[in-house]
DNA sequence: CTTGTCCCCGTGAAAAATACCTGATATAAT
DNA sequence: ATTATATCAGGTATTTTTCACGGGGACAAG
């Protein structure tokens, strides 16, 4: 569930995002009065910040700048009538991450929600992962079944924990070159399955059948505890 | 998908916003002789030119006011080191949509793009769709039906996605072959039938009768909900 | 209305192309 | 030298495409 907080003036456009987010399974927080942006934005929790160019009292370009230079991080979404590449020039500099001109269609402001959404909902890494019967240590880069340790190199461990970061859902091998070989990927595809074939190897010598990587024909790899 | 292309000669750079650019789900299509621009951008299907300024035998600025000349109204990103008044001036007068300056946030191009796209027409994907009792996954390529996952071959659901896009909508045959097969198109147009035959057979199997993939004699296909 | 022709589409199977697996081997790093 | 990383060549399974034939609309002539 991505949290918006919306700072909108105008009282019958602000009611009518409200509703459509509500609608789309957005959890929606609407604050009207400019002066509140600061505390709701810096001490709640939300994902997203829509924020009005033209509010009374406060401008919100001049919110945006303040945010940013306060240290907050989440994305903001700039909402105005203004058109030209100045404006933009501005916001963008403001520190808005995405800019929206009224009038605008909803299934646009829902797709960009989206995307700012997928940005930030991304959960923090964390130090130890379990998956099954196996525990995966990024910090000393150990893969473990109960007390036992499975010794990987750096890059088999890198594409495991690429997969073990998505459990369960398909990571395509283009993903894949890019996230473990970069911009230097004059690589022959055939790596990757070379390297899955070791995993599979190893994660099978020590026989539990909780884990399992599996291909998905003409796309990747997932894998499933 | 907003589509890109790149005309920038200095490969390390270009590399670099190629690899950008896919990461953030671009379509990109990178070319370094600056020859090719015309060819490139009158008749290939981009929303986006991003436009290196100084390029080994053509200027970019030219090539920019030559593309207007000609009818070209798509958008266009400057790219260049130049950052006087001036030169913003005559980029812009040029007929550039937008201007950014090396070297560049990456967040800021990112963010500059989005909002040149923005004007381009295109409709934006929705990364799920539903459509009756079922429900399409653009982003890990999976048509589910409630909880029961149809399994889907690649160039299989491109041609369910394609009728999908178009809900209740004909799909002529001649635009599925664009589409899917692009211009190399040297395929039998029976191909498509075979297709229909075995999407039929996989959506029948799962016995519901929410959807249906209709023909449209002499014409195409059209997916009914 | 009936008949016949044409042509588009459906269908099943078979051929071609491609993706992936596998074990061995070469190359680079430590 | 040992380990790690990348390539290569082969086989196999799946996907993609082709092929050949048949059903049945559309349309015009009888």
């Amino acid at each position: 569930m991505i949290r918006i907080l919306l700072a909108e003036d105008d009282s019958r456009l602000g009611k009518l995002i409200e509703y459509m987010l509500t609608q789309n399974k957005f959890n929606v927080e609407w604050i009207t009065n400019g002066a509140d942006i600061f505390e709701y934005a810096m001490y709640s929790e939300y994902d997203i910040l829509i924020l009005d160019w033209m509010m009374p009292n406060v401008s919100g370009l001049d919110a945006c700048r303040q945010l940013r230079e306060a240290g907050y991080e989440r994305a903001i979404l700039m909402l105005t009538a203004r058109d030209t590449v100045e404006d933009r020039v501005m916001g963008l500099d403001a520190g808005a991450d995405d800019y929206l001109v009224k009038p605008f269609e909803f299934d646009e402001l829902l797709a960009r929600l989206r995307a700012l959404g997928r940005r930030s909902t991304q959960k923090i890494q964390q130090e130890v992962v379990d998956i099954g019967d196996f525990t995966l240590n990024r910090t000393t880069k150990v893969l473990m079944r109960k007390d036992q340790v499975i010794q990987l190199s750096p890059r088999e461990f890198q594409i495991f924990d690429l997969l073990a970061q998505n459990l369960g859902v398909v990571v395509p091998r283009d993903i894949i070159l890019d996230r473990i070989w970069g911009l230097e990927r004059d690589i022959t595809s055939n790596n990757i399955d070379s390297y899955m074939k070791i995993l599979r190897k190893k994660l099978t010598e020590v026989d539990d059948g909780s884990i399992a990587i599996k291909t998905v024909r003409g796309i990747g790899y997932r894998l499933e505890a």
